[in-house]
DNA sequence: GCTGCGATTGACT
DNA sequence: GTCAATCGCAGCT
């Protein structure tokens, strides 16, 4: 009995992908990022990112004060992800942007599942100790909660998205039924980014869909008071 | 080697 | 609204 070979699934090519992280940002809202693994599949569709330069020219960036070994992956080809851990417990996914040899990145801070909501739930609920009943908006709104919800963790830092025999990588939005609804993309200051990186004049590098639900409230970045 | 702190989140007042 | 959790990175001595 033969089974029959399902399609490879669409992903983005490199082509699509290099761009300058504030040409890609807008561009990467309402695409979808899969990742399939052994558990299944879970794919977010993306309404909120935030756009972050190189070496020298974003004081946001994790890249302003050159390579490391950290930030070498966005140093590197467009089209791999960043994955970065913080404050001693979470993990942010970035999409690598710009020409081989500069820094850039578009931080992926919100999205709405659209498929694999179970398995998205389930390990959400896994981090907050299943005290509280998640609501579907609250699966991937906030970066750390989108990578924790597609199961990406430091282990897919440097993956390409652009490898066909990849298990992460971004679809195109899926085509609408009907007549495409008007997609209105807002833009404002990044969130949490402390110091000059901050400066909403400056660095309005966050892109957003406009009403949608999953996209966070404006918060500015704090300076922690020694005690 | 030592120290400060972060592209956050969830719990709590 | 406030605050703690928790640890790797990067800057400094």
């Amino acid at each position: 009995m033969t089974h029959p070979v399902p399609p490879p699934a669409p992903r983005l090519t490199r082509a699509a992908l290099d761009h300058g992280p504030l040409e890609l940002a807008p561009r990467l809202l309402g695409l979808m990022l899969v990742h399939e693994s052994d558990a299944g599949r879970v794919a977010v569709r993306l309404t909120e990112v935030e756009a972050y330069a190189g070496e020298g020219e974003d004081p946001g960036s994790h890249a302003f004060r050159g390579r490391t070994p950290r930030t070498s992956v966005m140093f590197g080809s467009p089209g791999h992800l960043y994955v970065y851990f913080t404050y001693g417990m979470h993990w942010c996914a970035n999409v690598v942007c710009g020409p081989d040899g500069t820094a850039g990145a578009v931080l992926l801070r919100a999205g709405t599942i659209v498929d694999g909501t179970e398995l998205a739930r389930s390990r959400r609920a896994g981090s907050t100790r299943g005290r509280q009943p998640l609501a579907d908006r609250d699966l991937a709104r906030g970066p750390a909660r989108l990578t924790t919800a597609l199961g990406l963790d430091g282990a897919a830092n440097g993956v390409d998205l652009c490898d066909p025999a990849g298990r992460v990588w971004l679809a195109p939005a899926p085509a609408p039924r009907a007549a495409p609804p008007a997609v209105v993309i807002r833009r404002g200051p990044r969130v949490g980014v402390s110091g000059p990186g901050g400066d909403a004049g400056r660095y309005p590098w966050r892109f957003w869909l406009d009403g949608e639900p999953t996209v966070s409230p404006y918060r500015p970045g704090v300076r922690r008071v020694r005690r």
